[in-house]
Parts: structure tokens; C-alpha cells; sequence
DNA sequence: GTCTATACCGTGATAGAC
DNA sequence: GTCTATCACGGTATAGAC
């Protein structure tokens, strides 16, 4: 209940305290910075169940030091699905997602898909665990239904250029595609020098998505 | 902010209001209705976000009536974990779960869960979006983790009888396999007579994982 | 940029009348 | 079995000193 051991701890003082801290280099946080600790912690414990409390003793200030450097818990909200949504949708842009056929086309969305879920993981899983509560949430599910709009476009592609088995529906297989993909936040932690695990991960996906669990 | 329109509404008054009111031939609660009711705004507003207030105005009785039934908001999470548990550990228990190559034995693993994952949509929804947070939800993830490692083990004697492609870890696989089958709660919404649409799915889940998308 | 102090409201839960 | 009234607490957010 008392706050020893989260009192502010400058980088320069030393102390190897457990606290996030500040980002390296500063003794004073940015929006930027302190929305990394944010996000953490509305992983940890999910938005709704997260206080100002909670957030102020993670980051090692008052709550009212907060609202120096943000609005509100809603503007942490905001910017964290904003960098999520604007992860997922570059990946619609990249050269590889606009030309070829549509099942390779649609390869390519689904690994890019699993490899920035897994490089901006925590803003990520934020976004796919909004309820519509406020209005941030509601707009964060509305776009999140436009890109998986777009991508079932490239899926109905596929189907129709006979690159995609007939048995099943394409709507429904969208939705398990990206359940598939997206339930990776469930149990994906980053290590230090991910880059090989990622890729491991995403080339499961693939493989699982496009060729199933049997032998062939 | 008023309750006009939430006011109890007896069935026998025969007032079509929007609110789920009593079980039918009732016109009073049960642990269990008002179960029906809570479970139904926790998987709209999360539990977090789901204030007794909200309960009560979904129940159509007041806060303090609700604390006639059950001893608390806690209660009403603990009963529907334990409902959404009790349904997927009796599919370990079916016959068609322990005879039979270990391949095939997973397949009916696999199309059972999907399958009592439809039957019992909103509780087994609450148990998969649990966070932590009370002890209660820490037994939950406790009991959720014990199933998966028992499918797990039928992932790896299907690996170990070889009929399994060797290009996949069995760990990884499994989750994958999971959240593909736990992303259903998503977007599957039940309709009356909905035993035709919940084979359809589980048929399209079983076909995605065992066989994958593209045409053989 | 951070703090303490505080306003103000909604929360889960209880008491006791009907 | 349901209600109104009320409680103690914790919630978000603000004011103003340093």
C-alpha cells in the first residue's frame, strides 16, 4: 500500500530499481516514453481494470504527474491503438501485397500480419482486446473491421482465381485466418534479439494456414 | 439515466420489453437466470468494465436485489468459469477422446471444443477473455492451461505415430490450433435452431487446421 | 516536471422497511 | 424478493506550491 521502492528513480542515480523507469538516457519522461509503461500495464491487468494508480506506481511518479504529459488514460488508449492500426495497414501498402496472384498476395499480408503483430506486440494486443466501452474503442474496432475487410477482399481473390479449396466458405475462413494469427498475443513474448523467433513463428503460421496440420 | 423501460416486468404482465427479465414461467430470479443476465453484459462490457449498476439495470431489479441471489459480482464470474470449464473437461471424458489413432482422437478434440464452445458461447467466452486480475480468474487461467496441456499431449502422440508433417513444432502448433478455435467466440453469434451452422463451422475449423487453405 | 491536497463522483456492498 | 437509503472506498481529474 505505500509507495517505497517506486519513488522517482533517475537513471542517474544508480539505483537498479524494477520500475521501467524512464527511457533511457532521460530523467524525465515523453508522452512516448510513458505510454511504453502504460501499455504494459493495460496488458497486464486489461484497460478497464487498470487505475491511475496502478499506472502512476508503475511508472514511478504521481498519478497527477500524468496528466503533465497526457490528457488522460483515454489519450494512452488512443495513441497505443493508433500505432497498432498504423502497423497493420502499412503492411497493405508494401509492393508484395499488390502484385502477384492473390494467394501469394495473400501470403505475403498473412506473414507481414504475424511479424509486425509480433514486433509491436503490446500496442497490438491492446487493439484486439477493445470492448466499445468508449468512443476511442469504437474506433479502434471500426478500423480494425476495414483491414480485415481488405484482407478478405484478397482472400475472395484467391477463391476466384482457383488457387483456394472450394469446401470452404471464405468469410468464415478470414475470420479463423486472423484468429489463427491474431491469438499469437495470447502466449508470444519478445526476447532479446527476436528476429529469428519471429520468423519461426510466422513461417507457422503459414505453413498451418495454407497447408494444414496432416501429412500430405 | 433514468430506468423508465428497465422497470421488473413480470412475464405474466405481457409487456414485450427489450430487457431478458426472468426465465420463462418465472417471475423471479434464480442463481442460475440471473446468471444468463450478468454473463451477458460481462461479455458486452468486460467484467472490469461491468458495474453492479449495469446489472442491475440489465436484470431490471435494483443493485441491493441482485445480493439477494449471490453473494457478489464475483460469484456471478466464478459460476459461469466453472459452467464453460465443466463442458470442455467432459470432452476429454468422451469415448471418441481416448480410443483410436492419437490423430484421430484430436480431431474429435478439436470438433468438440469448437462445438461446446458454440453450445455455451457466453460463459466460455468469459473464461477465455479472463485477465488475472481476482482469484478467481487466476483459477480459471489455472484450469484453462490444464486443458490445453492435455491436447496438447495428443498433438504429440500424433506427432510420435507420425501422422503428423514434421515441419511443425507440436508446442507451437497447438496454440496456433487453439487460437484458431478460441477466435470463434469473435464473431459467432447463435441463431434459434443453430445446430445446422454450428456444424458447419466446426467442419470448417477441422478442415483449416487438418488440411489447410490452399487446394491439394 | 513533480509533488500534496482535494473535489467530486461512481463503485461494491449492507441495513432495514415493506 | 424487492425496495430506498446509506456507507466506506477508490476512481479520474484538477489546483496550486515548489
Amino acid at each position: 500500500m505505500d509507495n517505497i521502492g517506486t519513488m522517482p528513480v533517475k537513471p542517474s542515480a544508480g539505483s537498479p530499481a524494477k520500475s521501467p523507469a524512464r527511457s533511457p538516457g532521460r530523467d524525465t519522461y515523453t508522452p512516448e516514453s510513458l505510454l511504453a509503461v502504460a501499455v504494459g500495464v493495460f496488458n497486464e491487468r486489461g484497460y478497464d481494470g487498470t487505475s491511475m494508480e496502478h499506472l502512476s506506481r508503475a511508472a514511478g511518479i504521481s498519478k497527477s504527474s500524468i496528466y503533465h504529459h497526457v490528457r488522460g488514460k483515454e489519450e494512452l488508449l488512443h495513441r497505443a491503438i493508433a500505432r497498432a492500426l498504423d502497423g497493420l495497414f502499412a503492411i497493405l501498402d508494401e509492393p508484395d501485397a499488390g502484385r502477384g496472384r492473390a494467394i501469394e498476395r495473400l501470403e505475403h499480408v498473412t506473414r507481414r500480419t504475424a511479424d509486425v503483430l509480433m514486433a509491436e506486440l503490446p500496442y497490438v494486443t491492446l487493439l484486439l482486446r477493445v470492448r466499445g466501452n468508449t468512443r476511442t474503442e469504437r474506433w479502434a474496432m471500426e478500423r480494425r473491421r476495414e483491414f480485415d475487410h481488405r484482407v478478405a477482399g484478397l482472400l475472395k481473390a484467391a477463391a476466384a482465381e482457383g488457387d483456394l479449396r472450394t469446401d470452404l466458405d471464405a468469410r468464415l475462413a478470414t475470420r479463423l485466418l486472423f484468429g489463427m494469427i491474431n491469438s499469437i498475443v495470447e502466449w508470444y513474448r519478445p526476447q532479446p534479439g527476436d528476429a529469428v523467433d519471429r520468423e519461426r513463428v510466422a513461417d507457422a503460421v503459414v505453413r498451418l494456414a495454407f497447408e494444414g496440420l496432416r501429412k500430405q
